[in-house]
Parts: C-alpha cells; sequence; structure tokens
DNA sequence: AATTTTTGTTCCGTATTATAGAACAAGCAC
DNA sequence: GTGCTTGTTCTATAATACGGAACAAAAATT
C-alpha cells in the first residue's frame, strides 16, 4: 500500500492516490489500484470509474485494465504554458549543464514534494538520466532539501507530518532530528547535498535560487554518478552552485520589478 | 456556471470541474470558482483545499488565488511517454501540413470530448493557431464529428446525454437530429467538416484513423481561415484526407502486428 | 476437461463523510 | 467611516460514499 495521501475531503485523496497508482503510465488492474490504495476493490472501482468519467483515467473494458487519461495532457500543457519564470532560468541551465557536463534539474516546490519543471542531461557517458516531470521527495533529495533548509522549523514540520520519511535506498536519512540538523547545515553552508539517499550509485548537490523576501522559490541540483560525486568534487560544484544561483535569484527580481508584457497567444 | 461533469463520485465531479475552472492556467478567485462550478462557496472552498493538499492546486494565501497545481506536469508527462502510436502517426503530419500549408492536428477520443495529442501550423500567415492539449466538442468540431460518426448510434447518444450541445459560436449545430443527419453525411462521404461552429473565423476538415476492426481510434483534422475554407476547397481537403488517412490506417495496423520492442528507459 | 481460485462488476444497507448554512474576520469600494 | 464582498472556521444534518455479500466470468491449477 502506497503512503496515503492526507487531504481535506476523503474521496479526493483517494482518487490522487489511485492517479499516483498509475503514474508509470502503464495498464493497472483494479486489483493493484484497491491493494496500493489500500481501499476495497468495490471503494477502487467507483473511484476509478468516476476518474473515467470525468477523462482522468482510460479503461481496457475487454482487459479490465486502467490507465491515465488524455485529460492530463490538457492540464499539464495549461502549467506549462504559465511557467515564464522557467523560460528565464532555462539559459542558466544550458550554460550550467555545459560547463559541469552532469546532469542539471531545476525543481519547484509543491505540497507533499517538490517537482522537476526541467532537465537537461550531462553528455557523459556515465550520467544520470531525468526526466521533465519526476517527483522529489523533500527529505531525500538534494533539490527537495535546498527548497525547505531555509524555511522555518513550522513549515518543515507541516511537510513532515504528512507521513513517515520514506525510506528509498539504504542510506536515506529518516530520523528527523539527523535531518534537521542535516537541513541547518545545508543552509550555513548555502547549498544541499544527497549521497546515495535518493537512488543508489548516484549523488546530487543543490542551492536554491531566492525571491525578494530571501525565500527560496526554486532550486537547481546537479546529478551525477556516485563515483564522480566525491567529497571534493561536491564541495566545488556547490560553491559554483552557489554563485549560480545568486546571480539566477538577481535576474529574477530584476525580471519582477519590469512590467510584464504578456506574449501574444498563438505566436 | 460551467456545464456539470457527471461521474459516479459526486466529489469527483466537482474536484474534476474545479479543475476545468483553472484550466486557463491563471489565477481563478474562490468565487469564481464556487459559481462556474455551481456550488456554495464553502464547499468550493473544500474541494479545492482537497486539491492543494495533494498537489493539483496551489494556493496563494495573500491574494486569495487558486491555479493549477505542478502535479498535472508529472501526469501530463506521464501520458505523453507512453504515447507510442503518435510517434508513428507524426511524419505522416509533417508532410501533411507542408503539403496543405495548414495547420494539422491530430485528436484521440476521450471521455466527454476529444482532445488534440498534436498539432503543427501553417507557414501560412493568415492561420489557425492550436496548442496540444486543447480540448474539441466532440459535436462542435470536425475531429470530434469524425470520431463519433462511425460510432454505433448508442455510443453517440451516450455523449450527448452527459448535457445539452453547447453553442460555441451561432453556427454550432445544437439540434440532435440535424446533427445525426449531419454525421451520417460525413460517414458517407468518408470525411467530416465544420464551418464557423466552434470558432467564428475559422473552419475545419477532418477524416478518422479506423483500427482493424474498423473503428475509428483517432482523428486528424486541417484548420484554417474561413476565407480559404470554401466549399470547393473543403471538398479537395476532404477527399486528401481520406487518401492519406486509409494510409496511416494501414501503416498502423501493420505496426501492430510486429511485436513491440520497448525502448530502455533513459535513452 | 474439470475444478479451484482470482478478479471484475452489481446491488444495497449503513454509517461515515461531504455539504451548505450561520457566523466571523478581513479586505476593498465608496 | 460605512457598507459590501470575499475568504475562512465551525457545526448539524442529510446526502453520499463505502464496503460487505453475492454473482459471473476469466485464469490458473490439477
Amino acid at each position: 500500500m502506497t503512503q496515503m495521501i492526507r487531504a481535506r475531503i476523503q474521496s479526493v485523496a483517494r482518487a490522487a492516490a489511485l492517479l499516483d497508482a498509475m503514474a508509470s503510465g502503464e495498464w493497472v488492474a483494479l486489483r493493484d489500484l484497491a491493494r496500493r490504495v489500500g481501499v476495497a476493490k468495490t471503494t477502487a472501482f467507483n473511484l476509478v470509474g468516476a476518474l473515467v468519467d470525468v477523462g482522468m483515467a482510460e479503461h481496457d473494458a475487454t482487459r479490465g485494465l486502467y490507465r491515465l487519461g488524455l485529460l492530463h495532457l490538457v492540464h499539464g500543457r495549461a502549467v506549462e504554458r504559465r511557467m515564464d519564470m522557467v523560460e528565464l532560468i532555462r539559459p542558466f541551465l544550458v550554460r550550467l549543464c555545459a560547463e559541469t557536463r552532469e546532469t542539471v534539474n531545476l525543481a519547484l516546490p509543491s505540497t507533499t514534494d517538490a517537482i522537476i519543471v526541467e532537465s537537461m542531461e550531462s553528455n557523459q557517458t556515465l550520467r544520470v538520466s531525468a526526466y521533465t516531470g519526476t517527483r522529489a521527495d523533500y527529505h531525500a533529495t538534494a533539490c527537495g532539501r535546498a527548497l525547505i533548509a531555509w524555511r522555518s522549523a513550522a513549515f518543515r514540520q507541516a511537510i513532515f507530518d504528512l507521513g513517515p520519511l520514506r525510506l528509498k535506498t539504504a542510506r536515506t536519512t529518516t530520523d528527523l532530528a539527523a535531518l534537521n540538523a542535516l537541513l541547518d547545515r545545508c543552509r550555513s553552508q548555502g547549498w544541499a547535498s544527497e549521497f546515495e539517499e535518493n537512488e543508489t550509485g548516484s549523488a546530487c548537490v543543490a542551492a536554491p535560487i531566492f525571491d525578494a523576501e530571501g525565500l527560496p522559490i526554486a532550486s537547481v541540483n546537479l546529478a551525477g554518478p556516485a563515483s564522480r560525486f566525491r567529497p571534493q568534487a561536491m564541495r566545488e560544484l556547490g560553491a559554483l552552485l552557489v554563485q549560480w544561483m545568486a546571480e539566477i535569484s538577481a535576474t529574477l527580481q530584476r525580471a519582477a520589478q519590469t512590467p510584464k508584457l504578456r506574449p501574444a497567444a498563438g505566436g
């Protein structure tokens, strides 16, 4: 059973959990849906049926399988279209990727985790591949940590209260006190990191982008194979990121002041 | 109040309606959400709050506004990644777009309407712009009509029963008998069309792609300004589409027989 | 081929859950 | 300053979603 999502309305929480269970994009059987979400098959049947009704799921009646519906394309595109901030940041990412020759990801904060909204792969043969549209745990990833390390203790706690910290690899920090100490260290050194805590064999270094109030609104990480991410290399990449993020933060705050002219639709 | 979506579970139907009300991607106030969905503001507050909890909506607490959440990126990308059929069809669309110099759209059927999953703009200065991830009414668009004209009367009726046919322009066909007659004519001539029924100033010609059982599984349309889409021009484009779609249908059915090798993840 | 097990689907009573009213606070317009 | 609109909290009620039981159909097993 997947970590149940909390929400004010049970049906919505469960519907979201069902979508999560179909997030691979592949066909899923009803019994698997029911098991993963942790509800009776009848309930899963009714809920996923409702998702089909609204277009958020598809049903192969002959095989009795379900998968994500095309409506998500509509909403996904709508979100993409409004992300002007990413447009501003992208040029920096391109240069950063070229300079470091590691995979670069841009993450934005969401309710329960961070979400990779732009990613560029290293051109080295041994590299970390990452897709845009991937979820990143706040506690187990460098980009997630960079987004919460600069926030208040109450803010952090609200996230931790969602459920027990998931153990993603044998090295994942799941102890709350240890994690908080780790986050405090991130803030004092200016960048966050993670070594085989999210995925065995890979490591990450990340730093936040700040808004005018000094709150992190996004984070950029460099991901690579554990073999290349020795302590000294990570320190260097971390310091490099901090410089770049300061530059990006300044650019964004400058752009926020200038009156934004809306691009003509259909251009 | 937006056309209410029907679903087995009320909360899911309403949650979907709320997402629909935010589909523009812009910030929306709670009172607008409540009005468009047709529920008490308290109910809208709870539902949209639940959507925020699961990451499907964002909340700007200072201004009290809501918009679509980043989670849709995740699901949207998941859907995109699995659309191997579109990969097969795309090359044809490119050539079709170059040959006709009109905007080309590929639509797939969803529960309540068709959804544009791929689109290519004409290179003419006067053209119809279309974004991937747009919804297309079954009754008012050529691509929608092409998807239901070849289906049984019962199938059509199930769609019409969702609610009254929406009047999109002054010319939209909303009479059921008239629409059914129109769809029958589409089937006998092999292609569907629409003239200023979906959007004033533009017109469309479409034809379906068939699976091995002879059921339409997708449709391709050509969209252009009403000024260029005179009756004679539409007949020519329609005939052209029918030829192309036969070729695409044959290609797809050939591909369905050959064992598909799964592409390695992360490539 | 016959039997057992699993799985998808329908039906329905019950109790949990979503719903909207009332009330309050905060913001904006006038 | 006053009146109106809007976002949010709380609570009672009734509608709604839930899951058990039962059935049919399909796999899996023998």
